[in-house]
DNA sequence: GATTAAATCTAGTACGCACTAGAAAAGTCA
DNA sequence: TGACTTTTCTAGTGCGTACTAGATTTAATC
């Protein structure tokens, strides 16, 4: 019963590497053999089709995104300002993403490419974690710390679209780390580019 | 020599509208033909590869985005605010891959799942257009209305991440509009979220 | 209306993919 | 060691893919 489970594990960590960084349709039951040093059938010993397999590794990927945020907000003193709050869940995101495994990234790397029924399988999986956001955000309006102008679902949709996309671009290692890049994103959204003034600050909409 | 301007138009049309709603590898030679009543053999008349026909579509795509933006910083008056700037270029941006046609769509779609060669082919492309924001970040810090304590390529990405995430969840028709989502990206990019003071402006990269 | 060129179709090939069946090997424990 | 179980391999199937060759139809020209 250790041999398996060793093996198993094997399997999920090669499946999230590859999905991690060449995407789902490159993922192919072969390639993850290979990586490990098996052929493609002895997968099937293990799990018992390819979107099985991937299926559970998005599952770990939304479970350790989720728990790192959740982590990173409940180690927050209990009276605390609602923007240190998205500082600090905008960091876990971005050491998740970026720093982090192959796990989370394989979520957001595949993002779009999957087959429909993984997309459906995942759904409530990637509600749930948006409304992580949506309650920082709201907790940031009704506190009068954030802007009451914007809508709430946009903002948080531009928030998380900023960190995902980064994945697109960013590389581990090179002069961008993870940190800075999440320090970037919650500088930009909660403070803006903009120096002092902001006049500009009319909504439409 | 019209009609086949006129299928090669199709063609062209029936490929970017499904890559910019299904993806690369849902894209099947076969499906493109089936849209537009014909045999997937045909296609090959006029054009040489799969992976041609896409490369162009991509081709339009970027050209399309490029000029809608340039055409936009145009027709700003010779004196104008790097704020107003970034904003219509912004809300170009937003027009083009949400509000627009399937071609620039179909290019933010497929990022991330081409094969390597046309991967390769638009490398070119992609850094043009980041280019163009580049610069009108640089006018902002060095015009002073810009913060200049950001790593600017960090912030161009960011921008343009939250923008290309956005076709992931956007769904034209429904209550959100391509202007709307724009103008919150420059809202929270350029003012940010937070309201007044900002105390927390201290970037420790 | 006959001749030529352009465009599309029919019928296939080759290949990579996920996946299966049953034999072989490796591990487990008396 | 020997009997049994767990794990992996060998060898294959069927399917969808991009793509090709040559016949056939449609359009243009004189």
């Amino acid at each position: 019963m250790k041999k398996s489970d060793r093996t198993r594990q094997d399997i999920l960590d090669a499946t999230a590497s590859s999905l991690a960084t060449a995407g789902y349709t490159a993922t192919t039951v072969k390639s993850i053999a290979e990586t490990i040093g098996m052929q493609d059938a002895s997968i099937y010993y293990h799990f018992s089709s390819k979107d099985e397999l991937v299926g559970e590794v998005l599952d770990i990927g939304t479970a350790r995104a989720v728990t790192a945020v959740d982590q990173a907000l409940a180690e927050l003193p209990d009276e605390h300002d609602p923007r240190e709050a998205l500082r600090v869940a905008i960091m876990a995101h971005a050491e998740a993403v970026l720093g982090g495994g192959d796990y989370p990234r394989a979520n957001v790397r595949t993002f779009g490419q999957l087959p429909p029924d993984l997309t459906q399988r995942h759904r409530q999986g990637h509600r749930n974690y948006g409304h992580i956001w949506t309650r920082l955000i709201d907790d940031g309006v009704e506190s009068g710390a954030f802007r009451g102008d914007l809508n709430r679902s946009v903002a948080r949709l531009i928030i998380i679209g900023a960190l995902c996309w980064a994945i697109e671009w960013f590389d581990a290692g090179e002069e961008v780390s993870a940190a800075e890049v999440g320090e970037h994103v919650f500088q930009m959204v909660v403070n803006g580019l903009s120096v002092g003034e902001q006049e500009s600050r009319t909504v439409s909409a």
